[in-house]
DNA sequence: GCTCAACTCTACAACGTGGGAGATCCCGCG
DNA sequence: CGCGGGATCTCCCACGTTGTAGAGTTGAGC
């Protein structure tokens, strides 16, 4: 590998020269520049980024710690992530933590961690109330998703109330009387489920509809095989129900395979909506009704926010940002 | 942030000392280790990544460049691959290619792939005759997937050919006979297209069965709609069929919902295996048969090669790695 | 022809770490 | 008591780059 040195030497100049020139520093003769130019296309040299890293103190690498890119959820927002942060020109490691509170602690405060500039912390393990944890960590952060909400740092999440609501109002207007909550947790007001299961009540109080404890159904871990499970408990237990609002797409999707075996018709008896839109909505049979969240504003905006915070010289005051959702409506509830 | 020359002062000691603490030198006094260690708890210092890794010409960091995070053998792939690369140290960085040979290139020569140890290239765009571009390219690589078969490099991939030949058994032994090859790309006899292919026609050749080529189908792409278009453009044609093996799950899954709207009864009418065992396949209606190619055996092999290279002195011969493949019967093909 | 500013380039240092070589100390042994 | 050798620690420097300061050059204006 050259280095500046065989370039400089190469180009009978001084390094320095080398490095303005790579620079595009203005006060240079074009003759010069040219025969730095040449020498460098004659080596084949190419800076070397970690001494370029050391220099400067930046990496120009961001760290997204999610739970499981197996979640197609996930693996939907780190691919935003990456095309936003690719514009900036900026590289993204990507840190599974499972979910895990020890583990996304770790990766938090591993070494790997601090050779990023900046953090976008998706916390799945972590509450509202350990939240002061994150101060400790000198890495600028950014969080994504409820489970923190009001922590030491900027916030970018989707309108997870409004998008329930919306959901739910929607399949009112179908004329659905008794709809299923999909995947709420016992006692969990913020996070998205609590979120969620508020912007449910909220449309059926709006709408003059009861609301039956019955009709909402606990969930822990939103994924395709607990939503089946949850809907063969639903259907053995043989409350009635004419809609479904499934808190997220996996849930769904999953609870729809098991109407699907026991002959329940979707939407004729009974109409989905789930939430996400992951890719597989579009594809399921029947295609499936959900919330767009706005993935990529979240990503674009987390990562703007990211950048203000490694560029700023003092410390910033806590943001938040809410993106725009879009009710999808599909076979799953026409 | 605290250097180490502050943990030196602190401690009374050299920074060489503090280094060599950190580093567990042997020669050491315990009574000056643990000033050392007091005076890093003290100050809460970190050894700075990049100084080290400038020291070192190491970054700890590996590239996996994938076409897509959303296609979810590739999602998964990236979690295999983040696993391995986790339980050695060693942190990925994922870039997403699209798909295309001009990116993939862009990627392999930009200045961020350099910041790697070594790159994981699931070449998609790239030819097998544009192998050689790859010899261009100083850092190490480890080749994932079919595209190029005999680079200069080591290659870590599935059993192809054994893998469709198994399915395609499988399906025979169920008594069908008339078996659709769904996901064909004409002319390619190399690629996973390719060697799909030969594998069911070899299951053909050794069952007895006649090969008929209007059972080939080809698609370009292969994600659910592809899938689903090829099999509304099969019914439209009027052809027969009694079996399906699919050269990847999403296809299959986009076929089966196609072949349900038009009435056809999986398994009764038509028996479906697919190939890559995503997770989806668990979860689909009827679950799908697949092929599970050994994702994990060829992430971790496919880091060793990696980290062996990146650790060898002189250049290895390039080798080869075939994984462990498994029929995975559901009920499709039941 | 002189002055001053702008232009062009260079030497040096520094980012934070770890390798190498050497200085010092200590202990056992003859 | 002197010596050899291991134990322990320090000094110096290099990794490859860029910021700072400054030296030397050029040219416009008078």
């Amino acid at each position: 590998m050259p280095t500046i040195h065989d370039v400089a030497r190469l180009a009978g100049v001084s390094i320095k020269t080398v490095s303005n020139a790579i620079n595009d520093y203005p006060y240079m003769r074009p003759a010069t520049k040219q025969k730095v130019i040449d020498a460098i296309a004659e080596l084949g040299y190419r800076p070397n980024l970690t001494a370029r890293n050391l220099r400067s103190g930046r990496s120009g690498l961001l760290s997204l710690i999610i739970p499981d890119l197996r979640n197609a959820y996930f693996a939907e927002l780190a691919d935003s992530v990456m095309r936003a942060a690719d514009a900036q020109g900026l590289s993204v490691i990507i840190e599974q933590s499972g979910g895990e509170k020890d583990r996304e602690l770790a990766l938090l405060h591993s070494d790997r961690a601090q050779l990023a500039d900046g953090i976008l912390y998706s916390a799945a393990g972590l509450r509202e109330d350990e939240a002061h944890l994150l101060t400790s960590v000198s890495t600028p952060i950014v969080l994504l998703g409820e489970h923190i909400l009001h922590g030491p740092t900027d916030h970018v999440t989707m309108q997870n109330v409004e998008g329930a609501r919306a959901a739910t109002e929607h399949l009112i207007s179908l004329g659905r009387t008794r709809i299923l909550a999909l995947g709420a947790r016992a006692g969990q007001t913020d996070g998205s489920a609590g979120l969620r299961l508020t912007g449910y009540m909220q449309a059926l109080d709006e709408a003059q509809l009861p609301f039956d404890p019955a009709l909402v159904v606990d969930i822990v871990g939103w994924y395709r095989f607990t939503g089946a499970d949850a809907m063969r408990r639903i259907l053995a237990s043989g409350i009635k129900f004419d809609a479904m609002v499934a808190f997220n797409d996996a849930i769904a999707l999953g609870a729809m395979r098991v109407m699907q075996e026991f002959g329940i018709r979707v939407p004729d008896d009974v109409a989905v909506v789930g939430y996400d839109d992951i890719d597989e909505a579009q594809y399921s049979l029947p295609t499936l009704s959900s919330i767009n969240p706005g993935r990529d504003e979240i990503a674009t905006v987390a990562i703007r926010y990211l950048t203000e915070r490694i560029a700023s010289e003092v410390p910033l005051a806590p943001r938040d940002h809410l993106s725009q959702f879009e009710l999808i409506v599909r076979e799953s509830s026409r």
